[in-house]
DNA sequence: GATTTTCATTTGTCAGACATTTAAAAGTCT
DNA sequence: AGACTTTTAAATGTCTGACAAATGAAAATC
């Protein structure tokens, strides 16, 4: 492994860099316990402080565990479903929220990608995710749900149609988008015509998946992202003309306490 | 922000979950500057390398960028596409390679999902994506090229047809998906016979794209995927003989399912 | 007024030290 | 001998203090 100390990258990023590359690799296998801090220092010539920063980058992206005490260590960590969706969701969101996106071309993506293992749950789909399913549209039928726990409910019952294609890297793809664009579903005030309206496509819906029709289930997300479009569009009518009303809040800087 | 001295989670790495919890929430704007490393080291009443580690945790998610030198400081970063794409390829790669994924499942995946935007690239794709397509189905006729810029150029054309959804986060999620997937795909080695099997489906698809025909790509695209899986299959029959002549067997042999 | 120099601020890095955790190894008792 | 306890060494977590390097603003100079 070989550092420039001259490039204009920072150390810590460059031994970060080559620790990282030969993880993924596989020069490292998983559980395979890196050498400790003081040898990696001495090794790419650096002190521990920098080596420490490095270490803390993978640790930041779940490439690696520390485990402190004798034995203990740095070791390439095994990367698991929540972890992986954990990151994608975290890197979704802030790619949502800082770029300018329209709600239309985010939902556009999210019912598109709903749509395509719409037809493999219907298939494959297991009691389990139909119980699912049913118990989120009873819970969305609840008239003093908040509106909150009404989009938590709704994204529990998506990532169950989404489970019901039975493929694991769909499932991790899909809910890191789903859940990903829950903020976005929150600005959304859900009146009770509208939540009776969803309801209604929700039920559609489970009776697609769970009579194994996959024309059917397709058709009706394609109704939900026109309703989902709909309401979106209503409230952010709403929010613009309040916003040309009031002023934007300034926001509070970091504080300790 | 709170942070206990007492908790086993490091320091460090409560100090990076509030910063970046201030973040996502937006209390902090894109390129807003954080306190100083000093000043963050009073607030939250640790030393300044902890505040260091914390901050190269924000660093490698790609939340902050930092700047030397007098008003310099952290800032927080604006999450690029590009940006965003890294990480999701790192994080999926990491996922197929270390969950003992099979080929069809992933394979399954990412056509599933290729599948869902084929229908409004057909609509929607521009010369620009039909340029590209054919430019690199011309390169993937080439007798002398190498199988890994076969591959590469077989994942440029998959990305030109998901460019011609014209939605980037439709393009962020799929271009992520097909480039993690390019370490399987790059274990299979192509025949000549099988170079010109796939180029045959790619003027398929891309005749389907231009002339506006989503049931077709779609249809061409479930071909691609079992023609796909079937070299897959054949590669690792032969890996699988092969290793079960040369070393003890005592080791089940890779599945293609 | 334009250019150069100085300078304060901030991150990047280093060195050494101590605290804490942890599991292996040694010791002790039954 | 076997089970339990204590010791101990190794490793990470954290702190203090310091210096180097970069960088933009302000002061000085032409």
């Amino acid at each position: 492994m070989k550092i420039d100390p001259d490039s204009n990258a920072a150390l810590s990023a460059q031994i970060a860099k080559a620790i990282r590359d030969a993880i993924i690799s596989g020069a490292l296998d998983v559980d395979e316990r890196l050498p400790s801090e003081a040898e990696l220092a001495d090794q790419f010539d650096v002190s521990r402080p920098t080596i420490r920063e490095a270490l803390k980058r993978l640790a930041a992206q779940s490439l690696i565990r520390t485990q402190r005490g004798a034995f203990g260590g740095a070791f390439v960590r095994h990367l698991s479903y929540a972890d992986a969706r954990e990151q994608l969701v975290t890197t979704s969101t802030l790619l949502l929220s800082m770029n300018d996106i329209s709600f239309d071309t985010a939902c556009e993506a999210r019912f598109a990608l709903e749509r395509a293992c719409a037809p493999m749950a219907a298939e494959r789909r297991q009691p389990e995710q139909l119980a699912i399913m049913a118990a989120e549209i009873a819970r969305q039928g609840e008239p003093e749900l908040s509106d909150e726990a009404f989009c938590a409910s709704d994204v529990a019952f998506h990532r169950a149609l989404i489970d019901g294609a039975q493929n694991p890297v769909l499932s991790y793809q899909l809910s890191g988008s789903i859940e990903a664009m829950q903020p976005l579903m929150n600005m959304i005030t859900y009146t009770a015509r509208s939540r009776a309206e969803i309801v209604e496509i929700h039920t559609d819906l489970m009776a697609a998946i769970d009579s194994r029709n996959a024309a059917s289930a397709a058709e009706t997300l394609v109704q939900l992202e026109k309703v989902t479009k709909r309401l979106a569009h209503s409230v952010m009518a709403a929010k613009s003309i309040a916003r040309s009303v009031a002023k934007s809040p300034d926001h509070a800087p970091i504080s300790a306490d």
